[in-house]
RNA sequence: GGCACGGUUGCUAAGUGGAAAAGCGAUGGUCUGCAAAACCGUUAUUGCGUCAGUUCGAUUCUGACCCGUGCCU
């Protein structure tokens, strides 16, 4: 019988975070966060990442494990194999793993087992997947406020301080959406004006992206939630649910 | 009031006497080692300000008119 997992994943700025924090501690759970940018340290303005506070103890894994100044490539296998490792120690621990992000690949890597270089797929664990997609009418503000937000925050700094260290343009341009934009605007390539506007556009174009590969899940393990205000109560049972039939099985 | 230029798809914008480029946006999709990445499809039902004329045929030529912009008295 394999062991069980809960899967949050969604689009950008559909709340993930917060809900993943109400749940880890109503079932006594670690987070293993499933972002192909937040693995790497310094990137936490532009990759909204998770702060201390916010954890509220819940323990993280998987954020700021690499060090992007070294320019290595950290890839889904690598993830994969991360991800695994922290997913077992959890288990060991008796608490129940939670793997958290919007990183539409790096989760599925783990939930169908993805066998990389050839050999077959093996599913490792028995998931339950909460999939966190509210409609435009809901992200677009949320959106559009975070980025006047985050500038406030001082991403622009946080970029400069990445090049300062070493990190590669090529890098952060690589890593898209924000960081490519700081890149520009901090070369000044595009004004404020232009910035705003682009990181909206491009942001609600990868929520449509992320939209079209959800959409795909596995329909057997996975429950879309769209409406904000019933998150917390619906996982909640779900996962309730989830929990129980493993004793029977 | 006069002169000049312009009026083409949601936006920007080419163009031709014989059934309207492109970019952006929008939308659908692809995805097994850089995935907030990299790609692909669709997107102006003879329609190109209005009306009339020339023509086998006009968005493309002519005239009038309407609208916008710039300049001038």
């Amino acid at each position: 019988m394999k062991p069980k997992i809960v899967v949050i994943s969604g689009v950008t700025a559909s709340g993930k975070t917060a809900l993943s924090i109400l749940l880890a501690k109503r079932f006594n759970a670690e987070i293993i966060s499933a972002d192909s940018r937040q693995v790497y340290q310094g990137l936490d303005i532009g990759s909204a990442k998770i702060t201390v506070d916010e954890m509220q103890g819940v323990p993280h894994h998987c954020l700021d494990i690499v060090d992007p100044a070294q320019n290595t490539r950290y890839s889904v296998g690598d993830f994969q194999r991360d991800a695994y490792a922290k997913i077992d120690e959890i288990i060991a621990r008796g608490k129940l793993p939670m793997l958290v992000g919007g990183t539409g690949l790096y989760s599925r890597a783990v939930i169908n087992g993805y066998g990389f270089d050839g050999q077959p797929n093996a599913p490792r664990y028995d998931v339950l997947q909460i999939c966190l997609v509210p409609p435009n009418t809901i992200l677009a503000p949320k959106v559009k406020q975070r980025n006047v937000e985050r500038v406030e925050q001082g991403m622009f700094d946080e970029t400069r301080n990445l090049l300062a260290r070493g990190v590669n343009t090529d890098f952060l341009y690589k890593l898209g959406l924000e960081y490519r934009l700081n890149v520009r605007y901090l070369q000044g390539e595009i004004n404020l004006e232009t910035y705003y506007d682009e990181l909206y556009h491009q942001t609600m174009q990868f929520i449509k992206r992320q939209r079209t590969w959800y959409r795909k899940e596995n329909p057997a393990l996975t429950h879309y939630l769209t409406e904000p205000t019933t998150y917390d109560s619906i996982a909640s049972s779900l996962i309730k649910n989830f929990l129980h039939i493993d004793n029977h099985t």
